[in-house]
DNA sequence: GGAGTTGTTTAGGA
DNA sequence: TTCCTAAACAACTC
């Protein structure tokens, strides 16, 4: 499920904590989301620190901790992977089964859930955001994204389809399989069409209907886990016989670029 | 019981 | 070399 709007849903369960100091940390060990992470100076550090703030950068999130005898401070990052979850909890919170991390606060408890666990968590004490923060592309709904920098991304992977394009993280972040469809569902593109043979007109639309999922997506999924509005392929693209909201044709599921896909043949024709 | 899954990395083939 | 596909990861649902 985590695509950019719900990865931002989910910073600010844990948001919500900010200000509050750790108290204790819970984790399971042996679990593959710590497979990147030095448990042990987690375990170490992270009680007594207070939580800071968060930040979220298309499906990555970071959390900033300042430690408790002051000094470098403490950076949490996790990936959600495909099932993960953030949630808030009572401070009596008892773990449960796929609750892999747990960050107990004076007034609530932070977890993170994630039952395939292909989810991660990274760990750092150093005075500035750690590598795996730094470097990352543009976010969406930010004046960074241009349509140049879509454009020459589109003229360099020209051969791909345009669906393996959209689910490319360093130019496209937090852009998942079902927002890929609803992008080039809305610009009227077929998702197998190879990028470098879109019109200047398709090129253009891609990338302004990536802008407008993404605030469309991040005003109602991100606030309060909400549906996206009214007459988006979201809400048929699930459906068995699924029919497209704009022309009732009957949409088409197939693999492309190893991903299942959804379009609407009517108006995504292949050209 | 088998197939499929809203993600990412990596091995290996073309 | 370069580009791209398919498998692997793990657990749940249909």
């Amino acid at each position: 499920m985590p695509e950019l709007a719900e990865v931002e849903f989910f910073r600010k369960q844990w948001e919500s904590g900010s200000g509050d100091t750790v108290t204790a940390v819970e984790l399971n060990g042996r679990a593959r989301v710590f497979r990147d992470c030095d448990i042990a100076q987690m375990q170490r550090l992270l009680p007594g620190a207070r939580f800071i703030s968060s930040e979220a950068n298309g499906k990555k999130l970071l959390f900033r901790f300042a430690s408790l005898e002051g000094g470098p401070r403490l950076w949490l990052g996790l990936h959600m992977g495909m099932t993960g979850k953030l949630t808030n909890a009572p401070p009596a919170y008892a773990p449960e089964r796929h609750d892999h991390l747990v960050l107990f606060l004076e007034k609530q408890a932070l977890v993170f859930t994630d039952s395939r666990q292909f989810g991660r968590v990274h760990f750092a004490h150093e005075p500035l955001a750690p590598s795996w923060w730094r470097h990352l592309p543009p976010a969406i709904v930010s004046a960074g994204f241009t349509l140049e920098r879509v454009e020459s991304f589109l003229k360099r992977c020209g051969r791909r389809p345009v669906k393996a394009l959209l689910l490319m993280q360093e130019v496209f972040p937090g852009v998942g399989n079902w927002m890929a469809d609803e992008i080039l569902w809305r610009a009227r593109i077929h998702p197998a069409r190879a990028a470098g043979e879109l019109t200047q007109s398709e090129r253009h639309d891609l990338w302004r209907e990536a802008r407008l999922v993404c605030r469309g997506a991040l005003r109602t999924i991100g606030e309060d886990f909400r549906d996206p509005p009214e007459g988006w392929l979201f809400h048929v693209r699930w459906q068995k016989g699924g029919r497209c909201p704009r022309s009732c044709e009957s949409l088409v599921y197939e693999t492309i670029a190893g991903r299942t896909t959804c379009w609407c043949p009517r108006c995504q024709a292949k050209r």
